[in-house]
DNA sequence: GGGCATTTTGGAA
DNA sequence: TTCCATTCCAAAATGCCC
């Protein structure tokens, strides 16, 4: 296999230049896919980007190299022994195997393309994308047909459709339309599960029930009242659970739903031949990795390989691939759960002038500080986020005794973060807060903590009587990872086990959270966890429309309040804890490991191909890349030796990192990127793997 | 050994 | 001419400090 894709790459090249949007979506059926690919790869070969994406790309190859020698290296007996694991692993979860649910999944067709054209019909029927020359967010199905696509530069669709009309974003729209739909979810599920501003997740055993209806006649009638409300349509998909459902409002969109029944036949056979890529988190990586590893393309090829997952993999991966084969998902309704984050980010032509950088990181400063504002919150830690000319992301963060949301005192903390990056050519300048402070103004730490010890008590009591308590939201009100363990404390691992989860978190209609009605805006995060009627509370957060080009509303997620940390650890150092590192795209999956340790000494090339010193793999042909490595271990002996205190960020910050997977003992190493001046850089790798 | 802070990665809309 | 976004989440890994 790899043989025959090698000489493609020679003969063809374009089709192994695989993008976001490559993958298949709905309203490309008739597209010459082909054709589409070999114009994306010519409008891309040589850009920084595309150099980019092939550094990141044979990272990958090479993990994937790594993995296939470990599945060589299986012998019989431990293949027996996994397969043991497996089924095992495979009894104890279809066990949990729930069918008396009903979820719905919702999903706007061509949302915000459909909101412009609704606002000015001259659009209908012309091809259009909604966004701009560097980058759209959604094209109509009209543009689809050419293969414009969301996540596309504007420059590479106008190249596949010279007509292509650009309409540029306009969140204040979609916001009102999203708005709109979500009345209508409300009446089939006060408590449904709103993941963005198109997408909505609705139990509908009740309604089923108490109606004496079929989910299709909800389906049907439910859509109708959408298009009713808001002239848009939308489609959905109906199934036992939420992972399934997702995959079912893709089958006739656009306009059209899908029902699968409630019994595991049809499940396990509507399951068995679907791509793995069509379940919620599993992108381009996973899905590259299990296809040219394991030959995995299919949901069903899954449990063909199971034994061979499970010795590849960590136990939460396990976990979610086997669910993914065996149809399963989340059926019950989660916690609502408030936003962690917010930021702001801009990217520029690239300049490595500092007084223009200075100028676009207080722009960025007071955005992000506008809009900490608007829903009055204060962080303790500011990130910066950068992206050099050549496409390489370094992010560096500071956590604070204070918390802060002026615009003045980002711009400061922020200003002190770029510093030290200079001098350095960048494209994009980003800042984020988090570690939010969730009392009421109070700029007093201690005070704070008081405030929020009184509040927490009452504050917990309503918050724990949420819809159902498998989060301890509120449980341990000073310990904030204590509660985020027990959020994902469940069987399955949040994020690969139900990506839907992951945005559940944000759009969930939950009190405080944006929806249509402001009366709430200000509501008193003690009423958070209240949910009686929750879009009663709801508040219309609209995310700096058009600030940014394009891209999605920040997800409007509501502020539950939850009493944070308080500044207690802020780690020693009076003013703030300043660590850094950088490193160039490239990906990691999490895998089991093996190597064992090394110890200390010089540098030397075992088998001419791994680093005596921790086991990282460098082919003889890198020699740069090899002496650098060599210099690495050799300053951080020195360093070591001369001064211990200063460890940490040296080393850092040095061009290189090694890690180290305690679990397994094994290491992984890669070579991260330079810093500002040069560019060394490149990656080997591990032995082992890692874990997924 | 645990808790905290930082960084990277992969994923989604 | 233009030349690949923005926002947000969770997990995993690493190192420092107790
Ligand atoms: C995928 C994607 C969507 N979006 C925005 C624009 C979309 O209209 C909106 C919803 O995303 P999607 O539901 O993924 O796409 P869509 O609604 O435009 O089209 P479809 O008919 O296939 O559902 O989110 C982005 O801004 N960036 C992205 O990468
Ligand atoms: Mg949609």
């Amino acid at each position: 296999m790899s043989d025959n894709k090698d000489g493609e790459e020679v003969s063809r090249p374009w089709q192994s230049y695989h993008t976001v949007f490559t993958n298949a979506k709905a309203g490309m059926d008739g597209v010459d896919k082909e054709k589409v690919q070999k114009i994306v790869y010519e409008m891309s070969k040589g850009s920084k980007y595309f150099e980019n994406e092939e550094r990141k790309e044979a990272f990958i190859k090479q993990k994937i190299e790594n993995m296939r020698a470990q599945c060589a290296k299986l012998t019989v007996m431990d293949i027996a022994h996994y397969q043991t694991v497996a089924d095992k692993k495979i009894a104890e979860l279809e066990v949990t195997r729930d069918l008396s649910k009903t979820w719905l999944h919702v999903d706007m067709d061509a949302f915000y393309a459909a909101v412009e054209t609704k606002e000015n019909p001259s659009l209908m029927g012309k091809p259009m994308a909604v966004g701009g020359m560097s980058m759209i967010s959604t094209a109509n199905y009209e543009a689809r047909k050419f293969g414009v696509r969301a996540a596309m530069p504007g420059f590479i669709a106008r190249k596949l459709c010279p007509e292509l009309i650009f309409v540029p974003v306009d969140f204040k729209k979609y916001t009102h339309y999203s708005e709109l739909t979500r009345k209508v979810f409300h009446k089939y599920d006060p408590n449904f599960i709103a993941s963005s501003l198109d997408e909505a997740y609705l139990d509908i055993t009740e309604v089923c029930k108490a109606r004496g209806i079929s989910s299709e006649e909800i389906a049907g009638e439910l859509r109708a009242g959408v298009f009713e409300e808001t002239g848009l349509t939308c489609s959905a998909g109906v199934a036992p659970n939420r992972m399934i459902a997702k995959v079912c409002s893709d089958i006739n969109k656009p306009n059209g739903h899908f029902v699968l029944p409630n019994n595991r036949i049809a499940v396990m056979t509507f399951i068995s031949s679907l791509p793995i890529r069509k379940i919620g988190g599993i992108g381009k990586v996973t899905e590259h990795i299990l296809k040219d590893v394991l030959g995995i393309s299919t949901c069903e090829d899954i449990l063909h390989k199971s034994a061979y997952l499970c010795a590849l993999f960590s136990h939460s991966s396990i976990d979610f691939f086997l669910s993914v084969g065996l149809g399963l998902g989340r059926t019950d309704t989660p916690q609502v759960r408030s936003r962690k984050s917010i930021s702001s980010e801009r990217t520029f032509s690239a300049t490595e002038d500092e007084a223009s950088l200075y100028n676009k990181i207080a722009d960025i400063a007071e955005s992000l500080s506008s809009d900490m504002q608007k829903e009055d919150l204060r962080g303790r830690t500011l990130t910066l986020k950068l992206k050099t000319a050549s496409f390489e992301v370094r992010t560096r963060a500071v956590s604070l005794q204070k918390y802060i949301f002026s615009s003045e005192d980002i711009m400061h903390h922020g200003s002190k973060l770029l510093k030290a990056e200079l001098p350095v050519s960048l494209r994009l300048i980003g800042l984020r807060m988090s570690h939010f402070h969730e009392d009421k103004p109070s700029p007093d730490p201690l005070q704070r903590t008081l405030t929020k010890f009184l509040i927490s008590g009452n504050a917990s009591e309503h918050v724990t009587h949420d819809r159902n308590s498998m989060g301890s939201e509120s449980s341990s009100t000073f310990d904030v990872s204590d509660r985020e363990k027990g959020l994902h404390g469940d069987a399955y691992r949040t994020c690969l086990f139900d990506a839907d989860d992951e945005y559940d978190y944000g759009d969930r209609l939950n009190p405080q959270q944006s929806s249509y009605f402001e009366h709430n805006s200000e509501s008193s995060y003690i009423n958070a966890g209240e949910i009686e009627k929750p879009y009663l509370r709801c508040q219309t957060k609209v995310n700096n429309p058009e600030r940014t080009g394009h891209g999605s509303p920040s997800k409007e997620v509501g502020d539950l309040k939850r009493v944070d940390m308080e500044s207690s650890s802020v780690s020693g150092q009076s003013e703030a804890t300043y660590v850094q590192r950088f490193e160039s795209g490239a990906n990691i999956l999490h895998m089991k490991a093996t190597l064992p340790a090394n110890e200390k000494g010089q540098s030397l090339w075992v088998d001419d191909y791994k680093c005596s010193l921790c086991g990282a793999e460098l082919p003889p042909s890198f020699v740069e890349e090899r002496q650098e490595h060599s210099d690495y271990h050799f300053a951080e002996m020195l360093q070591k030796e001369e001064s211990p205190e200063n460890c940490r960020v040296s080393i850092q910050r040095s061009s290189q990192k090694v890690q180290i997977t305690k679990k397994n003992g094994q290491k992984k190493q890669k070579t991260s990127l330079k810093d500002s001046k040069h560019i060394p850089i490149d990656l080997f790798f591990v032995k082992s793997n890692q874990n997924f």
